[in-house]
DNA sequence: CTACCACACTGGTCTAGACCAGTTGCGGGG
DNA sequence: CCCCGCAACTGGTCTAGACCAGTGTGGTAG
């Protein structure tokens, strides 16, 4: 037969549905967990041989399938069949703490604190955190850390007025994130990124362990609460091995809910 | 009627559905202008109603809502209605090409083509362009340029099955978005981006007139139609010293996809 | 007056077919 | 030997019902 290997492909399939749950949710249940077993590229069985295996209509594998076509797991080829997707990269243009984001890589974060004090801010800093010249602002370093390796440097600044009793704050342990909420109830809703591949050099080199040279990406964070009103301005120093950014670009009207 | 007002609020809508052109096609842009032109929390007719009003199976009208509701344009509340979603907010990352990208950074961009033939997919690349094992592709290098400076290298795929006459067309000039637009029709619409910084080497550092070891970006791309459908990935790697990256980044509900 | 219940709506699931439209392989004719 | 056409697959669209499951309302019994 010409379908031959489709299904010999597939570990060990239930063979009847249960009762009780919609025959479309078990359905469903078993093709992601076909879709998410096989190699991308690898043929799904047919509609007709589903709707023949499970006892249900074509109609019914349809909507399943159309589901998972949907959210990108497969994609159809008229004429020829159902194909397992290449899995997508996630979302990752959404605002997340080093914190966040590295327990969505499936890494445990830390962080080293190798100084923190205040200082007056310099024109430009001022400028950014749109506090008066010579403002005071906390200076915070700290090499950010996952599953104990070096993964980044970071200097964050922080008006101190704002914040007040910052600057005695431990950040060792606390994510800054979850400390701005918890302390001060600010909730961050934006941030200007700008990112260049820069060579690490130096005492970074030294802090990250790598080599003197070796590629890194140099961001300068501006992030904003949900007043629009800057809350801290960071540079921050990833190394180009151990970190990569996931965009996902949308085109123009680019509709979806709120 | 208890339903009064639903159809009532509508702006003249068609009442017929002309031959040719599917129903279901016809029968979703009537929603989608629908959902556009009502205030968000407005009810849309039920699905008997539209139904009966066009002439077509529910189930039919179930197929496009289903397709609107996961576009987000829609929510559904059972035993309730069908009603539009409000907007989602604008995203901040769009999908350009590089000569609009160059652009709006106030530079001229153009192109040197370096390689132009037919190959056969990978099996990985295969997957990535969701199209068949071995089928030929377009495989495109070009030097890109920004007021005659060497900006990056980019290595461009695209399937040669969908786009006929394209191993024949001149990119020296066109900008491929362009002329994907233009001689096909492609509307593209979204793109999953990968990356990471990296040292810039042998042949690559020679076109891009670095010296061996110089920083850059390597971006991995893969952009998509209106349809979702793979259009062309591409390699692409940019001088660290030259490029960079501007970020928006808003906290979102983290809408999530596999 | 209130509490409850039946009914008329809504969407949710599912069936068992129909026919159209691409793709692919195989066999026969030139 | 090559090419063409047919047959057997694939997904794409659509029908005309069925019954289930929530929601909301209005009338009726207490």
């Amino acid at each position: 037969m010409t379908a031959k290997g489709r299904g010999g492909a597939a570990p060990r399939l239930p063979r009847r549905l249960a009762g009780g749950r919609p025959k479309g949710e078990q359905l469903r249940e078993i093709l992601e967990g076909l879709a998410s077993s096989l190699p991308p590229g690898s043929a799904l069985p047919s509609e007709r041989e589903l709707a023949d295996r499970y006892g249900v209509a074509r109609m019914t594998v349809r909507g399943e399938i159309d589901r998972l076509t949907g959210e990108g797991l497969t994609y159809r080829q008229h004429g020829r069949g159902t194909f397992v997707a290449a899995p997508r990269v996630a979302q990752a243009v959404a605002l997340t703490s080093f914190t966040e984001d590295m327990r969505s890589r499936g890494m445990e974060p830390s962080s080293q604190v190798l100084d923190q004090e205040l200082v007056e801010a310099s024109s430009i800093l001022a400028a950014r955190l749109e506090i008066g010249p010579s403002a005071p602002t906390m200076r915070l370093d700290r090499v950010r850390t996952a599953d104990g390796i070096a993964m980044a440097f970071e200097r964050a600044y922080l008006p101190a007025a704002r914040f007040a009793g910052i600057e005695s704050t431990d950040f060792s342990r606390a994510s800054l994130f979850e400390l701005l909420a918890e302390r001060w109830g600010v909730v961050l809703r934006d941030a200007d990124q700008r990112v260049v591949a820069t060579a690490i050099e130096g005492e970074q080199a030294a802090l990250l362990e790598v080599a003197e040279g070796e590629p890194g990406l140099r961001f300068q964070t501006l992030t904003r609460d949900a007043h629009g009103a800057p809350v801290y301005y960071a540079i921050s120093l990833y190394r180009g091995d151990r970190y990569e950014i996931d965009l996902r670009q949308v085109r123009g009207d680019g509709r979806a809910r709120a």
